[in-house]
RNA sequence: GGGAUCUUAGCUCAGCUGGGAGAGCAUCUGCCUUACAAGCAGAGGGUCAUAGGUUCGAGCCCUAUAGGUCCCACCA
């Protein structure tokens, strides 16, 4: 005995250390490295506010999975991580901390809020950091970026400059999404939209002239106050009289005109619509149609402005009783409904949105949106799984040019600069600007820019653009993001035509789009519902490879997947399985090591289990290059857990255990290459406990994750020994079929009598007798071309070309046995009918491929070989 | 309103370009067999949502229907 694991794996007992270690020893280094080729991921950087979750952990395992197996294939395989600004989010939370301390960010002002922004960046930054460690994240952090320091400040006042020179970057008063609550205005993306109940509430405005009524129905009655028309269709018959006429808006009793226009649909209500441009994106067009003026009649936080005392200060919704009642009173109130309506809110704090018009920066996007539509329909990035592809177009599609411009502090400041005397303005990347005219100092644009605008940037701003950096020149464009695909909308389409407009090529080649974790119950784990399971927690108990290992298998790609514990145990199980299979070969390894044997040397067994290593690396090989992570994961639990464990160290005991035994050595060779083939391959799902064992098993070794990736080749493939032993397999499946049935103890040994006419399986059994025998719970076993010496009330199994004896005198009832046989014969007559319907059919001789009618006709002998073997056995009992 | 996706064993899900239905968990039956009871050996359990179609052959491709989930959309 060499060396020795404890009984059970102890994750805790070893992670960290290891993690220390790769991290101290620069294993997740990349460099510019010409002889090699280069493989790249960014990391979507996990906001400074946020906390390690459940999607965090799943993205970046298979981040983690992809950039190790590259790293051992040999390439300079860059992981470069980094952490987002999330100007919004971050803002919010400092705000809301100096709210409990009793101050405001106006009180201390612009300077100092950045100083606490700073700070908490110092002190929350590193958190997320460091829980990415804790999952086995083989980033390079020598490397590690922020999207607010200095070198994506760069980046971003480039890529403004750049845009706003080629008119593709706008200042204009448009309408925009304003959140009342953040009190900046958001994108359109950052608009989340939900079905809210609320009422409808129909209303009657007298015509000035004094010759009738107008009915119309609103969900928001308090904008009303800015109300400067009402609308109708050009078409609608009922309202033609109408255009042209004025209204009284009631409670203002403001003179209004009656407009025509294609936006009202007649169907919907009375088929008139009022029209307050400054507070519905709608209205805003009409308005612009028909030349309406804008009154606005809200504040930035929601409140009615101080034109209107009897509402001035109420917020919106304050108001909008009020507004109702006084309707009410003036006899403007025609009826109230029940109405479930579609509200937009912040994607952020969840306030009801508030359009709004204000003067904002924006992204001119058609433009941009065509070379990046093009990219993906040519191929030059594909998704994973390809159906994305049309969220990707759909939204590219219907794209609307793209506020901006943020009310916030904490964030890029956009780079405009504007001369209070004289009007002018200024875009520069200089910190600061003289007016060209009157070379007064100008003052810059008190806005920043959204959080996305870095985040777009973020594939080539982290590798040194815009400078032509060596590593842009090498690692761009990445290989692969990895996203959920939530955010495909947010983020991925920000990336792709920003890598296009700015460096000329698209900034990764696929786009590997995985689903949410969900609670067991299919639930999306939130803050709110308290159903979010803690990955720390999980890793602190079974360990950072079970959490990976259950978070990339039994789901498919882009498919959201539940998480729960079971889940969690099996993973864990797996883990100690390959420690304690990994056990028992260190207990069994000589004091000298084991070494080399000769190819020759190896038995049946050996090249059996090698052989099917071999396939085993060609599939996951395979599979991992697909990016189908968890059908490689799949394959590597049945090979280390099924053929490895269960059958090939069951198989080669007696040889370890007899100290003579010749082919010892090549018991411990085979071992020892497969478990390393396994645990190679195993690695970059479970990096911490296959290192751990690597190192054990290898004194010399550092590490496993620098070592070469398995490689398939021919000479390891052995179709005659593959073949033998599956046969074998299938005797001993049989025998302890039969056994289980009978409720045989296994310490109870039969004498096993094979019975075979064909030389080949009598060599393929004696062959094998070593391991056939203990797996198949012999005392003896008999290879024989007859049944001399054979009990007549003898058990049988029955497989192609052999019937296998086993004489259990006194458990043997011949009635259960007869059952039983005529069991199997029905089971085979079924498949015979199945074969031979296929092979009588015309049409299948003619159109099938050669190889699949070959495969029929084989299984067609092989059946009714078995078939007779069972039928004389049948009738040798009910004689 | 548009689009995507799902419907497979009791539960959660795999099933790659069409060629005899799989896994994990759960259930049942035996086993403490000197790596592992976080284990070993076995068993039961499925009209692959429904109806058509294409094909020699369909869980897989096409069409329709039903139900679920998600995304997008300006109907006041």
């Amino acid at each position: 005995m060499a060396k020795e694991l404890e009984k059970n794996y102890d994750p805790e007992a070893i992670e960290k250390r290891l993690y220390e270690k790769w991290e101290k020893n620069k294993y997740f280094h990349a460099e510019v490295d010409r002889e090699k080729k280069p493989f790249t991921i960014v990391m979507p950087p996990p906001n400074i506010t946020g906390q390690l979750h459940m999607g965090h952990a799943l993205d970046n395992a298979l981040q983690d999975i992809i950039i190790r197996t590259k790293r051992m294939q040999g390439y300079s395989a860059l992981w470069l991580p980094g952490t987002d600004h999330a100007s919004i989010a971050t803002e919010a939370k400092i705000v809301e901390k100096m709210r409990e301390e009793g101050i405001t960010k106006e009180e201390i002002g612009r300077e100092k809020f950045l100083e606490r922004a700073w700070e908490w960046k110092r002190q929350y930054g590193g958190r997320i950091v460091a829980q990415l460690k804790k999952i086995g994240s083989s980033c390079d952090w020598d490397r590690e970026r922020f999207t607010m320091d200095e070198g994506c400040n760069k980046a971003v006042k480039e890529v403004f400059v750049n845009l706003y020179k080629k008119g593709l970057i706008y200042r204009g008063e448009r309408i925009i999404n304003w959140c009342p609550h953040c009190l900046t205005s958001i994108s359109d993306a950052e608009v989340n939209y939900e079905d809210q109940a609320g009422y409808f509430w129909h209303l009657r405005y007298k015509l000035s002239d004094g010759s009738g009524y107008i009915n119309l129905a609103t969900t928001r009655p308090e904008t009303l106050l800015g109300d400067t028309a009402v609308a109708v269709n050009p078409k609608d018959e009922r309202y033609k009289d109408f255009v042209g006429k004025t209204v009284i808006l009631p409670i203002v009793h403001r003179e209004i005109p009656i407009v025509a226009d294609d936006y009202v649909e007649m169907d919907f209500g009375t088929g008139v619509v009022k029209i307050t441009p400054a507070h519905d994106p709608n209205d805003f067009e009409v308005g612009l149609r028909h030349h309406l003026p804008v009154v606005n009649v809200l504040t930035e936080d929601a409140k009615i402005v101080e034109d209107y005392p009897q509402y001035a200060g109420m917020d919106r919704y304050e108001a909008r009783k009020a507004i109702v009642k006084d309707l009410e009173a003036e006899g403007a109130l025609i009826k109230v409904e029940d109405y479930s309506h579609n509200v937009g809110t912040c994607y952020r704090c969840k306030t009801t949105v508030e359009p709004r018009v204000s003067k904002q920066w924006f992204v001119k996007m058609e433009d941009l949106a065509k070379p990046a539509i093009e990219a993906v329909r040519k191929g030059d990035t594909k998704f994973i799984p390809p159906h994305f592809d049309k969220t990707y177009y759909h939204w590219l599609e219907n794209i609307r040019d793209w506020c901006i411009s943020r009310q916030l502090w904490w964030g890029h400041r956009i780079p405009a600069f504007y001369c209070d005397d004289c009007g002018e303005m200024v875009v520069t990347k200089e910190e600061t600007c003289r007016c060209p005219k009157c070379q007064k100092e100008m003052r810059q644009d008190p806005d920043t820019l959204d959080t996305w605008f870095s985040s777009a940037l973020w594939p080539f701003s982290t590798l040194g653009w815009p400078e032509q950096t060596e590593e842009l020149k090498y690692f761009y464009p990445t290989n692969v993001l990895v996203t959920g695909y939530d955010i495909i909308f947010f983020w991925v389409i920000r990336m792709m035509f920003s890598g296009l407009e700015h460096v000329g090529e698209v900034p990764f080649k696929n786009v590997f789009i995985h689903g949410l974790v969900r609670d067991s119950q299919g639930r999306k784990m939130s803050k709110s519902l308290g159903n979010g399971i803690d990955p720390l927690e999980v890793i602190e108990k079974y360990g950072a490879d079970a959490l990976r290992f259950t978070l990339i298998t039994g789901n498919a790609p882009g498919n959201d997947m539940r998480f729960y514990y079971e889940r969690v145990e099996a993973s864990r199980n797996f883990a100690n399985k390959v420690w304690n299979a990994s056990r028992f070969i260190m207990m069994n390894m000589p004091e000298d090591g084991i070494s080399e044997v000769e190819k020759e040397a190896l038995t049946a067994a050996d090249r059996w289990i090698l052989s099917k290593a071999n396939k085993l690396v060609k599939d996951v090989t395979d599979n991992i290059e697909k990016y189908e992570i968890g059908v490689a994961a799949d394959k590597l639990y049945s090979f280390i857990w099924e053929e490895f464990c269960d059958w090939y160290i069951e198989m080669v005991k007696p040889r370890l255990y007899s100290e003579d035994n010749t082919t010892k050595a090549a018991a411990l060779y085979t071992l020892k290459t497969v478990l390393e083939i396994s645990l190679k391959l195993l690695h970059p799902y479970m990096p911490f406990v296959t290192e751990e064992i690597y190192c054990t098993l290898n004194e010399d070794a550092d590490t496993i994750m620098t070592k070469q990736w398995p490689v398939y080749t021919e000479e390891w493939n052995f179709a005659v020994e593959e073949e033998a032993v599956e046969i074998i397999k299938e005797a001993v499946r049989g025998i302890r079929n039969v056994r289980a049935g009978m409720n045989v103890p296994p310490s109870k040994k039969a004498q096993v009598y094979v019975v075979t006419q064909s030389e080949k399986f009598a060599k393929i059994f004696e062959d094998s007798r070593v391991f056939f025998q203990t797996l198949s719970y012999a005392g003896e076993v008999l290879i024989q071309s007859d049944k001399t010496g054979i009990d007549d009330d003898a058990v049988s199994a029955v497989i192609e070309n052999a019937t296998i004896y086993m004489p259990f005198a006194e458990l043997v009832e011949i009635d259960k046995e007869i059952e039983r046989l005529k069991k199997e014969e029905e089971r085979l007559k079924g498949e015979l009918a199945r074969v031979d319907k296929m092979l009588s059919n015309e049409k299948f001789i003619a159109k099938a491929p050669q190889a699949k009618i070959d495969e029929e006709k084989e299984k067609q002998a092989k059946y009714a070989q078995m078939m007779k073997q069972v039928q004389e056995q049948l009738a040798h009992l009910q004689k």
